[in-house]
DNA sequence: TTGACTCAACATCCTTTGCTACAA
DNA sequence: TTGTAGGTTTCCATGTTGAGTCA
């Protein structure tokens, strides 16, 4: 007998000479289309099949694009960590997830992996800023073009980066041309929609780099199905020092004014009273996305989650916040220093009080190049940022970071810790500040995140 | 080529103690 | 008796991004 396997608009064709579909049916992953008896697997499962087939003794015309090996080469030297991380990855089929800090050199390492695979490869972005750095280091690394897919441009090479938005758009095109994909900041893998990326490529080898893998919804065992399971992990604590700098965590926790207390309470008192007579308990997210359904039909649900909302603001941007922020900023005075929120509002707001340049989603492109290369050079020693800094952008080393306010996950955490941990010239230490209000649920928040 | 716009997708959003029906 | 799973069906708000369209 007689198995062929070709890549069709993203899956993965299995058909027979003579056509016995319950044979076929009976490969793991394989479906039959009862109406044209055609027999398909998602295509990541091609190199699974291929052994499967392998151990039943089937011959296998395998019409899947073998990618062509490339000769590459690379001179960077791997630190120890770095090398360990790639021979797990190496050890594990060259499957799976590296957990490494922002700024331990995942670059380096996913490079050096693209050398001893040397097939052509596919590396996938969440953004066009990451998109272009990659773009640069490969460029500077390799002697072959470059390929890019996103960002206006969709160039197809050995070697191509790009965005998951696009990976998603031409994977059923170009999802059999890949021996080896990267997933840079593969936690995004997890997202529904992009979860096809991982099952539409046949590419055999595969690396996600991360800083945190655990996602909090649990889809980070969708990841290990399509990219591999986590294979090395490394903390921050275990480079802090060394590759890292050493830093502190400072938690300074605030009160709220009268006025701010008494509405705080009234809006967290309509909510919880709401959870109470209702007989909805909240034990996790499911749980919290119940109540948001429930919302669409029960007005009862839908003023309690206005009221939560109005809680939230005002725990997260207490007034007591921007007073601690002005003795932050007058005690770091020659430091360079990264403002963090949750809402862009208090970003205009301590933008206006402080004369500190803003960044958020509504910052142009080109105005926010201009900013981030003054912080660069010096001209400016602080930024005020909601999310947008958290990741996916290049930005200049602070040693300073106050997280006025930020959400519960762990990850966003994590990230801008990682802003100021860049190895300082002086070998001076980094310190995060983070500014509790007290008493409210904003505790809560906070120890989840650490 | 650029800028302004729309759109779809993704992430976070939650808290400590309880009701009800059903299966083992 | 004890333990466990649980429903309604597309989703309150805010922040962020990439792709696509059009002038």
């Amino acid at each position: 007998m007689t198995v062929r396997l070709s890549f069709e608009n993203g899956t993965l064709r299995v058909d027979a000479d003579e056509l016995d579909v319950e044979w076929l049916a009976d490969l793991p992953g394989v479906e039959v289309d009862p109406r044209s008896g055609t027999a398909r697997a998602p295509a990541y499962r091609y190199a699974f099949l291929r052994a499967v087939l392998g151990e039943r003794g089937a011959d296998v015309d395998d019409r899947v694009k073998t990618p062509a090996s490339l000769s590459l080469s690379t001179d960077y030297d791997l630190r120890e960590y770095q090398r360990d991380a790639l021979d797990a990855w190496h050890d594990a089929g060259e499957r799976g997830v590296l957990e490494l800090p922002t700024g331990s050199g995942k670059t380096v390492i996913a490079i050096a992996a693209i050398v001893d695979s040397s097939v052509p490869t596919l590396v996938v972005v969440p953004t066009i800023d990451l998109l272009e750095q990659w773009r640069r280091e490969l460029e500077a690394e390799f002697d072959v073009p470059i390929g890019q897919f996103g960002g206006g441009e969709q160039v197809q090479e050995a070697i191509t980066v790009s965005t998951y938005d696009s990976a998603y758009l031409r994977a059923d095109d170009v999802g059999g041309d890949f021996g080896l994909v990267v997933f840079d900041e593969v936690h995004h893998l997890g997202g529904e929609g992009y979860q096809d990326i991982g099952r539409m490529f046949t590419a055999p080898a595969r690396l996600g780099l991360t800083a945190t893998f655990e996602r909090p919804d649990g889809a980070h065992e969708a990841i290990t199905d399509l990219v591999g399971p986590n294979v090395y992990d490394v903390d921050v604590d275990d480079l802090a020092g060394e590759h890292l700098a050493a830093y502190d965590i400072k938690r300074v926790e605030v009160d709220l004014t009268p006025e701010e207390r008494e509405r705080y309470d009234e809006a967290q008192g309509t909510f919880v009273d709401y959870l109470r007579t209702s007989g909805l308990s909240l034990r996790s997210g499911s749980d919290y996305q119940k109540l948001v359904m429930r919302s669409g039909y029960d007005p009862r649900a839908r003023e309690a989650l206005l009221a939560k909302q109005r809680a939230r603001d005002i725990m997260l941007n207490a007034d007591e916040k921007v007073r601690e922020l002005a003795e932050i900023l007058q005690r770091h005075r020659e430091d360079r220093i990264i403002v963090f929120t949750a809402h862009t509002n208090l970003v205009y707001r301590l933008s206006e009080r402080f004369l500190i340049p803003a960044i958020t989603n509504e910052t142009g492109a080109k105005e926010r190049r201009e900013i981030l290369e003054r912080f660069r050079e010096g001209g400016y020693s602080r930024v005020v940022t909601a999310n947008v800094l958290d990741e996916g952008v290049d930005v200049p080393d602070a040693n300073v970071a106050v997280v006025l306010s930020g959400s519960g996950s762990e990850r966003e955490f994590t990230q801008r810790l990682g802003r100021v941990l860049r190895p300082k010239a002086d070998g001076g230490r980094a310190v995060l500040y983070e500014l509790v209000s007290a008493e409210t649920a904003e505790e809560g928040i906070a120890s989840r995140r650490r």
